[in-house]
DNA sequence: CAGCATCCGCTTTGATACTG
DNA sequence: CAGTATCAAAGCGGATGCTG
């Protein structure tokens, strides 16, 4: 936790949550909460496991993360985000709205956890088609199962599987957002090896969000 | 330039400005630019300058700044933000909203520098009745001047001396801040230090902002 | 002086191994 | 499972030197 030692509301945020993985592991707990030890280390593929314990500690302290022991049936502690913790979010949610245009070109050495794609998908798509009944559809990548369900104008990621999906795609996680943002035919994507099962006409309801913000040119206003 | 090697957009905007210092020189120059070399280096106190160096030849070769040489009559460069750089304003803006409640306790190891002050008026304040004249405030803290203008509801912080200030200010950094938010009375504010010279009354035009967002409890929504 | 590059001592990181 | 301990390598901050 070193500081910048700046007298400046920037400078002050990033001294709490500026630090390498910080954001991360608040990101993990946004999207993941309550979690154990042992599932943020999995959603952290890279960190090292001296540097979690760390920066768990760090951000106890910090009030951002709040640690309870579990009741005496489990012999383990959950991380949560505190209500300051939560608050983060805004932050994180614009840093994927600016990150996302960065996902085009897939490393073939970057790691890959299903439920990252909550993030781009809830940024990214919107309904196209508010009046008509609510649809749910389930994709699958790995081993890692999130339901997308729309109803009301947005769209509404989670992780786990859903009760009555209208449609199931399964294949890498590129394809899965390519299809979604209709950046991607069917017929392309089954070529790259997605697996369709169900009523694939409900992914018209998915209109792509648009993209660019105005971006004024003045410093710092509004 | 590390990479935490994960498919995510949060992760992937991070390997561009999660890097120690990239989003304090993206604030300068959202704050003045276009800027010189050694402007940048006066608005970060504690970079070292082989480090800014190094980083904006990475942000460079990233398409968030880009560096010009001026015309021949001055023999120097001058760096911008690039339209992409500039949509990080929407970050900067969430992350100084996140850090103003740390601004309470000012450490008196703090840099200061006055020009940091626009990012938390512009966050922490708004016109309390627009539909008056508008109403110039000039604040000066060290050698640094701003000037805060109001009259369409918002209110506006930019660099430089006012040509008709209704209000001059000065004094130390937060004692501005907490005049303008309303969080210190005049006659306190005198007692601390602070030097006012005008019309006093036109600082009832500022209202706090309400300071805390609802955060909602569910992961990752809207 | 503006705009770096180099060197140096220190801290942080990441990988691995180990423990209750 | 939930960390701690260890260590090499990279990154950081400060000082200094070089070039126009």
């Amino acid at each position: 936790m070193r500081s910048y030692k700046q007298f400046c509301a920037i400078a002050k945020a990033l001294d709490v949550i500026g630090d390498r993985w910080n954001l991360l592991i608040v990101r993990e707990l946004l999207l993941q909460q309550p979690c154990r030890y042992t599932d943020l280390h999995k959603g952290l593929p890279g960190i090292a496991t001296n540097l979690l314990a760390e920066r768990l500690r760090d951000l106890e302290r910090e009030g951002v993360v709040s640690r309870e022991e579990a009741p005496p049936p489990i012999a383990t502690a959950v991380f949560r985000l505190t209500p300051r913790g939560q608050e983060l979010k805004a932050i994180l949610l614009e840093l994927g709205r600016w990150g996302a245009p960065l996902m085009t070109e897939p490393d073939e050495q970057d790691a890959r956890r299903g439920h990252w794609l909550a993030v781009p998908i809830s940024l990214l798509v919107s309904d196209r088609t508010p009046d008509q009944p609510p649809v749910a559809i389930e994709l699958r990548t790995g081993e890692d199962v999130i339901t997308v369900e729309t109803g009301d104008g947005k769209v509404h990621p989670r992780l786990g599987a859903a009760e009555k999906p209208d449609l199931v795609l399964t294949g890498p996680p590129q394809l899965l957002v390519g299809v979604l943002t209709g950046q991607l035919n069917l017929t392309t994507a089954r070529a790259g090896g997605l697996q369709t099962q169900g009523n694939a006409k409900v992914l018209r309801r998915f209109r792509p969000e648009p993209a660019e913000l105005p971006g004024g040119a003045e410093p710092l206003d509004e």
